[in-house]
DNA sequence: TTTGTTATGTTATAATGTAACACAATGGAG
DNA sequence: CTCCATTGTGTTACATTATAACATAACAAA
């Protein structure tokens, strides 16, 4: 019996329209459940798909998390650096587009930091709804 | 037979020293290895170990690799925030010491950005060594 | 076609991290 | 001192995250 064929929608898209839907950072394997009905069934398919979404910096990775988010920042408009905030208590995850900050995190590059193209910088925060 | 008793130094010290010895992070599998002969036999001590030394402020996590490095600073200066380069390629980690920037990254939270006590942030650089 | 190259898919396994439980050590209350 | 209660330390087993290695599919150039 001949091996399935490839999926008649690219994985990639796939991964993203699932990332851009949820309202949370997903994990591989919870995309993987996800997306088993629409026939990806393996973990490396996710990984790949992630590395070339990532690569066009449309997903970024919250390695706090082990888990991956859509950039939800204005259509198109693609920057070289993320800045995220990550609640360790309850994981919640807030990309910030406060210019007066990445702008800051941007001149880092001015003072000897070369910064990779789409890094993403998590702000290890705890955040209002969980202070004690 | 009696379980093994509890080991003559606790464990703590004996990741604490291994770290510092090393020049580069290591996993808590690779510090499980080197520890053996220590009587450090299973993963949740090393984890426990770390844990509590990352409170004090004295071991960092490099969420990146998944790897832990000794606070190189002075001794006994202990600071709220640690700023680390990491570089995508050769893994290679730099705690930054530089007061301008760390200052600068302090100044968030005056900027509606609670850090946490002891927080950690990786800039994700492609160090000088890597650019082709 | 044939063949080389790249993309896609699978299986299996590696690497990282934690839950749940058992015993040891310490330290009051009696 | 003896008896718990509490905390810390250790173990086993497992959960989660990620990748290596390999097989087939698709496509384009000759």
């Amino acid at each position: 019996m001949p091996r399935p064929s490839r999926l008649p929608v690219h994985p990639a898209d796939l991964v993203l329209k699932a990332l851009k839907k949820s309202r949370k950072p997903l994990s591989a394997y919870e995309l993987l459940e996800k997306l088993h009905p629409d026939g990806v069934k393996s973990p490396p398919i996710v990984y790949r798909a992630l590395e070339g979404l990532m690569q066009k910096g449309v997903v970024h990775k919250i390695k706090e998390l082990g888990a991956f988010v859509a950039c939800n920042c204005a259509k198109n408009h693609h920057h070289s650096l993320s800045v995220l905030t990550v609640c360790g208590a309850c994981h919640k995850v807030v990309e910030l587009h406060d210019h007066a900050i990445i702008d800051q995190l941007e001149a880092l590059r001015g003072h000897g930091v070369p910064l990779r193209e789409h890094a993403v910088i998590e702000l290890p925060i705890t955040c209002g709804a969980c202070v004690p």
